[in-house]
DNA sequence: GATAAATGTTCTTTATAAAGAACAATAATA
DNA sequence: TATTATTGTTCTTTATAAAGAACATTTATC
């Protein structure tokens, strides 16, 4: 990451993380985890649990989702195998689509 | 990050990114919009953007989510006000749950 | 109130994510 | 079919995320 880029976020996203981030916390104290337990189970270190658990917007999204579904959270709402169908449905929408999206050309032949 | 950590996840989490993965590509094209375009607009360089494309975990989940909304994806079905207000919901309910999770004692005094 | 567990903060070290460029492969249009 | 925009891959460099430890603070129990 070079030429150090600090990233600006939409409130959108913020607000998003940060809920993520509070009803993993909530999940976590409702199941009486604590947080090197929990750290431990999912395999990270207790200072970035705490980060994810404060909703940082750096942490990788593969460990707040696991730490996520570690104490039972419905990612889209969906158990697994409705979340496995509805990737495949993605996959056969997307390999419908053109696979580069092609800007019309500038000159569009009109010298009439 | 020492000690080089290979993670695992979980087949849940890593369905929920490659889903979450995927309807970032399909919005992208519906909206006709070249990575190179997109990746421009998020603040982030278009191999990023390739990478959240794939459903790489390692991924921020900033710039994930950041790259969801400018293509209009609704994370957690959730409109902005919907988001905050159901974030102010969840900090809410921690407030009145216990700050600390403590493990009763092992001798449970039982001296008699 | 005392105490010990849990949480929070800060530091150093190290592995690595991301930028950016260069090149190859692919696929949409003329 | 030829052209060229788009996508995909690979490299190097650099900023930084995460581990781990140490310490401070808070808070649940005795």
């Amino acid at each position: 990451m070079p030429k150090s880029v600090t990233r600006t976020y939409s409130r959108y996203s913020r607000e998003a993380v940060a809920l993520l981030a509070g009803l993993i916390r909530t999940a976590r104290k409702e199941k009486k985890l604590t947080a090197q337990e929990m750290a431990d189970r999912t395999g990270i270190s207790r200072g970035l649990l705490l980060r994810i658990e404060k909703g940082d917007m750096k942490c990788e999204i593969g460990v707040v989702f696991e730490a996520a579904t570690l104490v039972g959270l419905k990612l889209f709402d969906a158990d697994e195998t409705t979340l496995t169908r509805q990737r495949r449905q993605v996959e056969d929408k997307l390999s419908l689509l053109p696979k580069s999206v092609r800007k019309p050309t500038k000159a569009v032949d009109d010298d009439f």
